[in-house]
DNA sequence: TCTGGGGTCCTAGGACCC
DNA sequence: TCTGGGGTCCTAGGACCC
């Protein structure tokens, strides 16, 4: 048996840890440069508002008022009418360093507690249950979710079951029904039928909306109709990705832990906060995101063979001309040094780079990561690895004491230029950084 | 009417996930 | 006015080999 642990409405949860003041309240979180809703409480998801809907519909075609929890905490509890508007929710820029530390909190207490475990995403991991009892497997449940509640604030469900994706099935019902108090198990032949017949086809993992359409083309609307069809047909329409779901449906254990720790690729990439359209603030964005990449790659042991950089217009805007490109170099070694990282982005972004366009967002992407001690060596190639190596060093030690970016290179600006400030994001609403910033620790009156 | 059979490697694009 | 960021995997098709 194996499970899946996901913590409930993450972002806003962790939030919610340190402002007991939005207890009750719709609260949301947006993505970067405030755009999206990419979190929701339970009462946000009772006033309607959906996942990824931009920030300003929620004024605008919801007509909610959206303030922040300043304003919340300016009216120390007195009621305030809520004038014209349908509802008031509570709007937080997101604050990754809050979340990635609260995610790196509750991974950690979640090692403790299993054997083996698979960090799907920041707020979600698959756990094995091997060799435990139906009844062992039932207390572990419950000192998860107990212990990490208690120790980070952080509400978590747990599903268990066979394989991953009926794992995912029962972490639904332990989503909806209260009355499992976080937990759901499927572990008898009944069970799994009961649950794959009230599932919309749509909500299994595995099937987005292009197959959920065309699932309910075919008259298959339920998790249970889909098991129904035959492996043949599946196939044929789905491809054996689609296949591999529905074995996992039947029971049949497809996806095992998958345990890896390096990532094959890795991106760094920003809408901007206002277009921009120099090469210099380009520049100023693209070195950035190449410092970024080279840094991730080390903190992971890894080299990358090839790095992308890529620019586009606001493909939303049609009264402005549309323009996206992107060019991929191959690096003579493979590499994690900032300096060349850097380098190779702003010879690709001179070459792709056209004038005249308004530039929306630009990204970097390295691929072909292999670990970085078993590089394979250029016979031709000049660069000085080790006094490479050394500069990249000095740059992780400063950084890792002085904060992100304390030390960098000229061209990533940030010297109060006016190239810096147009490409980087809007935060409007951001929370502390409670639990990795001294100045930010809250102050509890007792 | 009929046009071989068996491979490899690469890339772009699409589907999905959170 | 305002629309996120970071991943994985698979497939089809083209170019090439004998």
């Amino acid at each position: 048996m194996l499970g899946v642990v996901d913590c409930n409405n993450f972002f806003v949860s962790c939030e919610k840890a340190f402002n007991p003041a939005l207890e009750g309240r719709a609260v949301v979180v947006l993505s970067n440069n405030d755009g999206c809703v990419v979190s929701r409480s339970q009462e946000a998801k009772d006033m309607g508002i959906k996942m990824g809907v931009p920030a300003y519909q929620l004024t605008e075609q919801m007509c909610l008022r959206v303030v922040s929890a300043e304003e919340i905490k300016e009216r120390k509890g007195k009621s305030v009418s809520l004038g014209g508007f349908k509802g008031e929710v509570v709007a937080f820029s997101s604050n990754y360093r809050l979340y990635g530390d609260m995610s790196r909190r509750v991974m950690t207490l979640l090692q403790e507690m299993v054997p083996c475990m698979e960090i799907y995403s920041i707020d979600e991991c698959f756990v094995s249950f091997k060799g435990m009892s139906a009844g062992q497997i039932a207390a572990k449940a419950q000192e998860i979710v107990y212990k990490i509640r208690k120790y980070t604030g952080i509400p978590v469900c747990v599903g268990i079951a066979h394989t991953k994706t009926l794992a995912k099935v029962a972490n639904r019902y332990a989503k909806k029904y209260k009355g499992y108090h976080g937990w759901c198990m499927i572990d008898t032949e009944e069970k799994r039928v009961k649950a794959l017949q009230q599932m919309e086809i749509g909500d299994v993992w595995g099937i987005g909306r292009r197959y959920a359409k065309f699932l309910k083309g075919e008259g298959v609307n339920t998790a249970y109709a889909f098991t129904c069809k035959s492996a043949w047909w599946v196939k044929k329409n789905m491809g054996v990705v689609g296949l591999r779901t529905q074995m996992e449906l039947n029971g049949e254990p497809v996806a095992q832990l998958d345990v890896r720790e390096e990532k094959k690729s890795i991106t760094t990439s920003r809408s901007f906060g206002e277009m921009v359209s120099t090469l210099e603030e380009l520049e100023s964005a693209v070195s950035n995101f190449a410092s970024s990449c080279a840094a991730k790659l080390r903190q992971q042991g890894s080299a990358a063979g090839c790095i992308t950089v890529y620019i586009l217009t606001n493909f939303f805007r049609e009264d402005l001309p549309k323009y996206y490109n992107s060019i991929t170099l191959q690096f003579p070694e493979a590499t994690c040094s900032t300096l060349e990282m850097v380098n190779h982005a702003l010879t690709g972004l001179k070459q792709i780079y056209r004038k005249g366009y308004l530039y929306k967002k630009a990204g970097v992407l390295v691929e072909d990561i292999v670990p970085n001690t078993g590089v394979q060596q250029n016979l031709f190639e000049q660069t000085d690895t080790e006094k490479m190596r050394c500069i990249n060093a000095v740059l992780d030690s400063v950084n890792a004491r002085y904060g992100r970016n304390a030390l960098k290179i000229a061209v990533q600006g940030g010297f109060g230029t006016q190239a810096e400030d147009k490409w980087t994001m809007k935060r409007n609403s951001l929370s502390g950084n409670y639990t990795t910033d001294l100045n930010d620790i809250i102050d509890i009156k007792a």
